[in-house]
RNA sequence: GGAGAGAUGGCAGAGUGGUCGAUUGCAGCGGUCUUGAAAACCGCCGUACUGAGAGGUACCGGGGGUUCGAAUCCCUCUCUCUCCGCCA
């Protein structure tokens, strides 16, 4: 969320770039969480006041009684009588407030960053650089989940009767595929510096609302209720919330971890094409980096994890492309962010597989993730997290682009982790 | 699942109703000494809100209560540890 400062100090700043998200109401909220707070700081000055009273006469009685003053004692005790009552009133203005405060700065998304183009949604995101050549077949192409079944890769049908749609089951070369690119994934994230984490798969209340999972994607989340744990649905959730309510030294930043892990999405509402094979899962897998950084070095950050995950799609041979997501299409907690699609050649259709998003302090200011400066002072860090690659549709389009009629081949980095160089 | 113990500052660990926001040790920071380092010695060393500042207020797992006054007493919730049971 964002600071009551920033917005107490920029308020025109933020309503204007909050128009730049297309974010309704936000001149009415900006305004009504700056009369709260002010309300706020005029009601805590009476409270603190109060209490120093009550305090103070306290001291006395204390003092009284130690020197054997009984009388005077029983008159300054029953002075406090009406302070209390007065504390009492004011202390629960003042949670009201506090609660007010804190339900309106959860529904305020971040603010985009002045280099994010305008715009409503997906058709308005900014191509940044298209690479990579599109193949080109003299055969009949089959998309991936019929490539899958032809060459027993995946089986669709099978993860429906052990568990439900969107969970499959993948199998010999196929799942073999899957531990090659996780292992891949990893050691290119290693060599750029990463820290390897593996971090649980299920989270408690506390890490859900750490990274603003909860309560906003309540039902995206799977949830067991008798031990109240949710499923994560990134990596992002359990690593980032390490760093929940710690206070980093800045000679450590910056924080470079990255984890593989199981990923979990309910994807409520989501039907269609779209859904089809390995578009869109109920189960995946991801691998995942995360950076915490300092507001001074977060854009160099930034830079450095997209020219990381340019360089998997390289190594992995893919044509892609990378967007600059305009106000419209970003989601509620990044300033700034890239996606990165390749293109799957059977489906001709450009699939979203990783995105590159700086949240500056806004998810920072949630989690109590700060850092001290050299010069002592305590601030907001900034994070950063980007998908490092999700395989699902890595694999739809590795297996579709490099068909052939002898069988699909495999991308020369990918063969000593795969142990083979077709599939067929 | 059964029984017991516990939760205090970065860590360890005192404190059982009145200058306790908290003794002490370690770690950290600054300094003296040293060619440099170590050792020794001296000083500093939690977070947040509020105030121009001096200062004020809150926080000893969370919430509530008793009291003029609570880290300390009572209730409640959560979590952790130990032992037993079960088990990958």
């Amino acid at each position: 969320m964002l600071t009551l400062k920033f917005i107490t100090e920029n308020r025109d700043d933020a309503i204007r770039r909050l128009n730049k998200k297309h974010f309704a109401d936000a001149e009415k909220m900006i305004d009504e969480v700056i009369a709260l707070n002010n309300n706020r700081r005029s009601t805590q000055k009476e409270l603190d006041d109060t209490l120093a009273q009550i305090n103070q006469v306290s001291k006395t009685v204390g003092a009284l009684m130690q020197s054997g003053k009984r009388e005077e004692a029983e008159i300054a005790k029953a002075e406090t009588a009406k302070y209390k009552e007065i504390s009492r009133e004011l202390s629960a203005k003042m949670d009201n407030l506090a609660i007010s405060i804190q339900n309106l700065l959860l529904q305020i998304p971040n603010v985009p960053k002045e280099s994010v183009p305008e715009g409503t949604g997906a058709d308005d995101n900014v191509v940044e650089k298209m690479s990579g050549i599109n193949p080109t077949f003299n055969f009949e192409v089959l998309p991936h989940w019929e490539l899958a079944k032809k060459y027993d890769l995946i089986d669709f049908e099978l993860g429906v009767k052990i568990t439900g749609a969107g969970f499959p089951v993948y199998k010999g070369k196929g799942a073999r595929l899957q531990r090659a690119l996780i292992n891949f994934f990893l050691d290119e994230a290693r060599n750029a510096g990463y820290l390897e984490i593996m971090p649980p798969t299920a989270v408690n209340e506390a890490s859900g609302y750490g990274t603003g999972q909860l309560p906003d994607k309540e039902g995206q989340m799977y949830h067991c209720e008798v031990d109240n744990l949710y499923l994560i649905p990134t990596a992002e959730v359990p690593v980032t919330n390490i760093y929940r309510d710690v206070i980093l030294s800045e000679k450590d930043l910056p924080i470079k971890n990255c984890a593989y892990t199981q990923c979990f999405r309910r994807e409520a509402g989501s039907y269609g094409k779209d859904v089809r094979g390995l578009n869109r899962l109920h189960e995946f897998s991801k691998i995942e980096i995360v950076r915490i950084d300092t507001p001074e070095h977060s854009e160099e950050s930034h830079k450095e994890m997209l020219s990381h995950v340019e360089s998997l799609v390289q190594k992995l041979e893919l044509p892609y492309r990378i967007l600059r997501l305009c106000g419209g299409d970003m989601s509620f907690t990044a300033a700034l962010c890239f996606d990165f699609e390749v293109y799957s050649a059977a489906q001709k259709r450009w699939l979203e597989v990783s995105s590159v998003s700086n949240f500056e302090s806004y998810q920072a200011n949630r989690l109590k993730c700060r850092y001290k400066t050299a010069e002592g002072k305590t601030e907001l860090c900034h994070t950063l997290n980007g998908s490092a690659l999700a395989l699902p549709r890595i694999v739809a389009a590795l297996l579709e682009n490099n068909q052939t009629p002898e069988g699909i081949r495999i991308p020369k980095v990918l063969i000593p982790y795969c142990g083979f160089d077709i599939i067929k």
